[in-house]
DNA sequence: TAGGGCCTGGACAACGTTGTCATATGCAAG
DNA sequence: CTTGCATATGACAACGTTGTCCAGGCCCTA
């Protein structure tokens, strides 16, 4: 910048001026300063504009694995609306590992990003209270925060699996199967619990081994499926915890020779095209990126009181697996 | 940093070592300092770092849209050997809009960003030559640069499609048609010059009416397959020019009477499952993201010469729908 | 024509960090 | 006891930008 008004013959406020369209600068002046920027290349340093303001109009999103085609949607929402706020988006993915979370989040903040928004890997979120007294937007995703109060914005997975799985009952299945992730997160909690009440609520007692928790490699998947699709009382009926067992799930099923009814929580795609097609219990990945950034974005104005809870509906697709009525 | 030297009742300079892992400080000062840091809640501002050192140890990756599923693989193999060099990944979409590729680009220099990788949306980017001159390291992805001269990645776009199409002849089609995005952008050309390729080395003459080129919404792709289904010369075979088109032409081919063989450019998630399965033409994503990277943190490094032009091979993935022999 | 207000332009400090260099302290060798 | 050296520490400038404040020139009005 010293370059360019040295070159133009005026003052280095000046050429700050131009760069920034503020007014209070003669046309014929302008017209120098551009052609000294544009002769020399020039463009302004972000990091020095940055340090002098304060704000950096850049918001950081940690999530689980950008492969997970679940956070594909969610990533691009976060970033079409930092886009519309004139924000950049920094990333990086945890991998499911809390301490790689924290790095991640702390190195975003030593970065001095607006906002955060966050998929918690970790139940323990304490050591973002400073980050947040500074005045880092926060909000969280998917997963609620630990041990902090702050802004959550997730799925309705009680309802949903409460749904799915009383979908299944109203077919008549009454020994359904749950594959589903570790409880200790939240999300695979909330969709058991799901089940669990869905069963109660038909008066149905649920076998130890109609239900597989924390199983998440393939492998295992489907030896889970495999076992309570034999055993003495065989489930007529699978309901799948997320998009990874789903799938698996599928290819199980694939080679059954009786038919089993199958509900999975996520969409997955291609879903109507298979055969039976698969009913699932669709979250809204792209909502839950655009509510959490939206309510970012407030958080930065000041235009929100405290830290809420929003829970976003599910939809129950119908495409056949679902429908099936038990057998055998 | 000044409050913890105030605290701690030493210099600023001496923090500064500290919070760096320095040598030249006793265990002593080190463990007041340490002990100022925690009271104050102290993280160290990279902006001003970065401001001072010059190197922001982030790279920027423009790519097209996140939520293709091409795209999570190779942003993900990205950040993750970013990572291994400690540098942080900042990523926009450009939409498939050349300029909102190049602000997006700028910016991110603007940003004061070590590299660059970019998925090109537009053919010229010759506005990148100050910044590359200025140091920024660039490496282009997917698709090759226009024109300067700079690192680009590929998938052997011509060769892939070539042996996706031979490999249907191969199995007693004639009549193959092509279904591909706008010729402008470098993949779709070539993956239509591999299907010319192929057709001419088997001495095929090619109907207009087997080629659909530019058809990109499922609406259109869709109303492109029926057509060239329907006519006088009707194809037994459609070769599908990339993974969007791929799934659409799954659905037409579902509804026909006779079957009609298909190879798709691209791996489409589940293809193992549908009946038949779908035979593709598989680029490895991750390694595009990966070789990409690789190569940018060493031209930061300077352990490179000059420009270079790597391409990655693809993999025919035969999975039934390539091998259905010709009907009607 | 003189005085006042407006408009353009520039000097300077400050943002928070790190590199350079100087100083102080302690210890060993002469 | 002095000299020399190594080690620990701090003062200061600089990175590139922007906010604040002031100066000078112009036009308008009385």
């Amino acid at each position: 910048m010293k370059d360019v008004a040295a070159r133009a013959g005026v003052g280095l406020k000046t050429v700050s001026r131009v760069v920034n369209g503020e007014p209070g600068v003669t046309p014929e002046t302008e017209r120098r300063v551009q052609e000294a920027i544009d002769a020399l290349g020039f463009r302004r340093n972000d990091s020095a504009r940055v340090l002098r303001k304060g704000r950096t109009a850049s918001i950081g999103l940690v999530l689980e694995d950008l492969a997970d085609p679940f956070y594909g949607p969610l990533s691009r929402a976060v970033e079409e609306v930092a886009r519309a706020h004139g924000a950049l988006l920094i990333n990086g993915s945890s991998a499911e590992d809390p301490d790689r979370e924290q790095e991640l989040a702390l190195a975003l903040c030593a970065r001095r990003v607006d906002g955060l928004v966050i998929i918690p890997a970790g139940d323990d979120h304490r050591y973002l209270e400073p980050e947040i007294r500074a005045g880092v937007a926060t909000v969280f995703v998917d997963r609620p925060a630990g041990q902090i109060d702050a802004d959550v914005v997730l799925s309705d997975n009680f309802g949903g699996a409460r749904d799915g799985v009383a979908h299944l009952i109203a077919h008549g299945h009454r020994r359904i199967g749950f594959i589903g992730d570790m409880p200790r997160i939240h999300t695979a909690a909330e969709r058991l619990r799901g089940y669990k009440a869905a069963m109660e609520d038909a008066d149905i007692t649920v076998a130890d081994s109609w239900m597989s928790l924390g199983v998440t490699d393939p492998e295992r998947v489907r030896r889970a499926a495999e076992e309570m699709l034999s055993g003495s009382t065989p489930v007529t009926a699978i309901f799948a915890g997320n998009n990874r067992v789903t799938v698996t799930v599928v290819r199980v099923l694939a080679e059954q020779q009786r038919p089993v009814a199958l509900v999975g929580f996520d969409d997955i795609e291609l879903a109507d095209l298979l055969d039976p097609g698969v009913s699932v219990v669709a979250q809204d990945a792209a909502a839950l990126g655009r509510t959490a950034a939206d309510r970012l974005f407030r958080q930065l104005d000041g235009t929100l009181l405290g830290p809420e809870r929003i829970e976003l509906p599910t939809r129950l697709i119908t495409r056949g697996s679902g429908e099936l009525p038990p057998a055998g």
